[in-house]
DNA sequence: GAGTAGTAACTAACTAGTTTGTTTGAGGAT
DNA sequence: ATCCTCAAACAAACTAGTTAGTTACTACTC
């Protein structure tokens, strides 16, 4: 049997890669078919339509997107250098969640389809809290919006400047050292107090 | 003589709620005409094209952008919660930033037309190190960049959370005093560190 | 009456989505 | 091996609606 989910696979790959480049509205159905080496009926059958197929990148990639990085609450500052880093190798990632943000979800969290992960960190990042690693003052989900906001300063998504693999390595080293510093010092629990362990 | 201002004004601003609303490939110069309840020959009489458009409106919205909040090297944290509520009064802003940013300039500094300004900017952090109120160890770009990150954690070009002034005043609160507090400890120098006051 | 503002119809190109007819290759039966 | 079937794949033409940009014409103001 020919093997569908192999043109499947290149439809997505193609479309995930002009969606991260044009937006929705500036994708082209026809670059996509044509660069995925596929029809265009075969997108349709295989996505119904456009906002579909959109829908089908987005939910994988923003899989890859909550997972590329993992999360360690006990080192907030390595998180936020492992993302600094995942933004240069991965740059479309950060861009289809960028255009994601704009075009469909102007309000409110982006991604809620991964309830359970989210859970997951923000229940470690309290676990930290009460290990008095992380200030216990902040909310969990504060914490987490503001530490991987920090990351992206740098990103794709950033409002100042986008790095790029092509900057000189010693400014990566610089901006690699100002996160991981600026981060440790924001959600360290104030000089003087004391880890409680367990209550 | 009719008001050809007005006009070219009412243009501006229907162009710049169209495209914060759609960016430039979604932005449809009907509609903006239409809302503008201006003819789309006077459109084209005024501005060129469709991206000439978008770049006078976003060239007077960058100027907008880079003066709502005035900067204050000395006081970060009421900077950062400035710009904060500056997302919530005028999400189209950072929209547009966004857009400008994605369907533009993919890498590098986003907005290059105002050199005398972020020069400003930088060299009041310098003082700030300099008078041992900001941590020398930190790139003055670096400090611009990551402060005015932080502080768009909940904005509209946020990969989480988006507020918005529908939000719970408390909710806002919270943020708030997260954001200071954070701000002040990632800036501040090192524990220990004297002020030089002049070298 | 001259120049500017405004209008509406128009064009030429583009775009999402569909249809038609054809080809390819795997697997089962003989 | 050979034939048959069937679903996946393909190319290309087509539809119907949309869109950026233009033009020819009218109305207003000085």
């Amino acid at each position: 049997m020919k093997d569908g989910n192999a043109t499947r696979r290149r439809l997505l790959d193609a479309a995930a890669a002009e969606f991260a480049a044009y937006g929705i509205a500036g994708a082209r159905v026809d670059r996509i078919s044509a660069n995925a080496k596929a029809n265009k009926a075969q997108l349709y059958a295989y996505f119904g339509d456009k906002d579909r197929l959109f829908d089908a990148v987005f939910q994988e990639q923003a899989d890859e997107l909550v997972n590329v990085v993992p999360f360690s609450a006990d080192d907030l500052p390595g998180y936020a250098l492992a993302l600094y880093d995942a933004c240069l190798t991965r740059p479309n990632l950060v861009r289809l969640a960028t255009w994601a943000r704009l075009e469909r979800v102007p309000a409110g969290a982006l991604v809620t389809s991964m309830p359970e992960q989210a859970e997951r960190k923000l229940a470690a990042i309290s676990d930290m809290q009460r290990a008095g690693r992380i200030d216990p003052a902040l909310a969990p989900e504060d914490v987490l919006a503001m530490v991987s906001m920090f990351a992206l300063t740098w990103s794709p998504a950033s409002l100042f400047h986008t790095a790029t693999q092509a900057d000189p390595e010693a400014d990566h080293e610089r901006r690699r050292q100002a996160l991981a510093e600026a981060v440790r010092r924001a959600f360290s629990p104030p000089e003087g107090t004391a880890a409680t362990g367990r209550s």
